[in-house]
DNA sequence: AAACGCGCCTGCGGGC
DNA sequence: TGCCCGCAGGCGCGTT
């Protein structure tokens, strides 16, 4: 599912929920996502203690507890997160279940398994090598003109592989950078180097609108995206490019194009985007 | 060193 | 109806 906005859908969700609340036990039903999951870790560092604080970094989930440790979520392409009742159905692909008390679960699942659920022990968080080679946030100033036009002269790649390059800016996965460019009027296959001035501040505030759009709407629900309470999001009815190849653009009417760049769909309108 | 392509998985929709 | 194929929101790693 899940580039930033979807994330921050989630976490702005559970938060409320889960904060305060003490988790009881942890059963891991299927250790077998992208990286193994570790039994023990809950054992040693998560049973018994109380989610002090919940936020995002990049595409991670984190609860951080009040012995210090850390779980941080990445949800790959399938992944959910979502509270239920424990006397309710578990669905397949169910691989980690949190209870809770009154009987209250909060269950990852996760169909393709490319996600991760992984605990950081107390005190390790702002070291933990996931986050090692993690770019700056998109929504915050330290996403600037500034960054952005030092970084870009030095970059051969297409600039639409650029903003989907985590070490540049996180969160922004295929379905943004498409709809990024198209509000920056930017073709995607542009080199990065090649981007004069106005375009990069263009750049810059589209790809903070468009995820700031996003998050307004409650994420992007294309097929399974649900946040906390299972619920979709809205912003599919926004989008101006993503699987619209075919399709008149909505500022000029001439039809939307799709490509393939480095594997991935890419949409834009040959007209508007130059 | 930077950039690209592959592979990890399951599910779904379209074409025949 | 059912089978097969292509495709899907991410990301780390190996190769060039």
């Amino acid at each position: 599912m899940p580039e930033l906005p979807e994330v921050e859908t989630l976490c702005k969700s559970m938060a409320p929920f889960l904060l305060d609340q003490v988790i009881v036990s942890v059963d891991v039903r299927d250790t077998r996502l992208r990286w193994p999951v570790v039994p023990l870790d809950f054992t040693k560092w998560i049973t018994g203690n109380r989610v002090v604080n919940m936020t995002r970094r990049s595409k991670y989930l984190l609860w951080q507890f009040d012995n210090e440790a850390t779980i941080i979520f990445h949800l790959g392409m399938s992944g959910r997160l979502g509270i239920f009742s424990d006397d309710t159905t578990i669905e397949k692909h169910t691989h980690v279940i949190f209870q809770l008390r009154d009987r209250m679960q909060v269950r990852y699942r996760d169909p393709r398994r490319f996600g991760l659920v992984e605990v950081v022990p107390p005190n390790e968080l702002k070291t933990w090598f996931r986050f090692e080679n993690l770019g700056v946030e998109p929504l915050s100033k330290d996403f600037g003109y500034k960054y952005v036009a030092n970084l870009l002269k030095k970059s051969k790649k297409p600039i639409k592989n650029w903003i989907m390059d985590a070490q540049n800016v996180v969160g922004v996965g295929n379905i943004y950078a498409n709809e990024a460019l198209f509000r920056a009027g930017i073709h995607p296959t542009r080199p990065a180097y090649s981007l004069k001035n106005d375009e990069q501040r263009r750049l810059v505030q589209s790809v903070k609108s468009v995820l700031t759009a996003a998050i307004d709407k409650g994420g992007t629900t294309l097929n399974d995206f649900r946040n906390a309470q299972s619920e979709p999001g809205f912003f599919q009815l926004d989008l101006s490019v993503y699987q619209k190849e075919g399709q008149l653009c909505g500022l000029c009417s001439n039809i939307i194009e799709k490509i393939v760049m480095s594997g991935r769909s890419t949409f834009f309108c040959p007209s508007c985007q130059k």
